[in-house]
DNA sequence: CTTGAAGCTCTAGTCACTAGAGGTTGTAGA
DNA sequence: TCTACAACCTCTAGTGACTAGAGCTTCAAG
């Protein structure tokens, strides 16, 4: 049996997080001592580790409820998972879309000036006053 | 003088938002009406275009603040809004790096599984559960 | 002069935590 | 067994950058 420190150690996962995992339903309330502190065991241990992964793979809490949910009813199909995946890496493959075409505008921007100049003459913010001086979309 | 729908037309940015930045200091505070709408001249406009521009790009409205402050003191050093900008273009680059490793892994789950199977035996949920599976950092 | 779209302020909600106050419990050492 | 104190508890509020809604007022066209 861990505390919930114990826990935060194993996983990297804080101590208010999991309270506040715990508070929006992610993870099933811990039983508790006499003198009502958590205690958790390799189940919780398993399902925080779950969460983390999840949580560091970018997927929203409601996300990841979704995808306990489906573990806990080994009976529904596992597309149902795979779909959610793909959703994320859809997500994540738009984000990286648009953060290319953010870095590209912002090489022009920020390496298009010595530094040199007052503010007045300023590449940087002539740049962004000025939407015309972009290449592309954004 | 544009009213603030107009001026919210005219740059994309939606009225709500456009009260939000005033109340954050971002946007100097407009003129009124007698009867105390908010009015707008061509250097609110461009004003606005600018902190669009510049938010399109994921500055923070700290940076913009600053940003600003460089534009309305011309005797100042073009240098500091050039860091400004270096240092958006880092933390792009990071999110870019970040975003490029998720996709990665993203992909070996999403594409592992072939969703015909029930959520015991589901790829997409092992290799939530398992960090082993992973062949990367994150 | 009427009507209704557009404006106003203020409060609260979003997401995923994080911080802090103020009190209680668990456990190691004396 | 006692004591000290780290770790725990709950609750509220704050973060960033908006967004939504209630309830009211003003502007401008017909």
């Amino acid at each position: 049996m861990f505390s919930i420190g114990q826990l935060s150690k194993q996983t990297g996962v804080k101590v208010p997080t999991i309270r506040y995992y715990e508070q929006v339903g992610l993870l099933v309330s811990a039983g508790r001592t006499e003198g009502n502190q958590r205690r958790y065991d390799k189940d919780g241990l398993e399902r925080l580790g779950f969460i983390r992964h999840a949580r560091d793979l970018g997927f929203s809490i409601e996300a990841i409820t979704a995808l306990i949910d489906l573990q806990q009813h080994p009976d529904r199909s596992c597309q149902q998972a795979t779909e959610i995946a793909q959703h994320q890496l859809t997500d994540v493959r738009e984000k990286l879309l648009r953060l290319k075409a953010l870095e590209t505008e912002l090489v022009r921007i920020a390496d298009g000036c010595d530094g040199e100049g007052n503010s007045d003459n300023c590449y940087v913010l002539a740049s962004l006053a000025d939407h015309q001086h972009c290449r592309g979309e954004h």
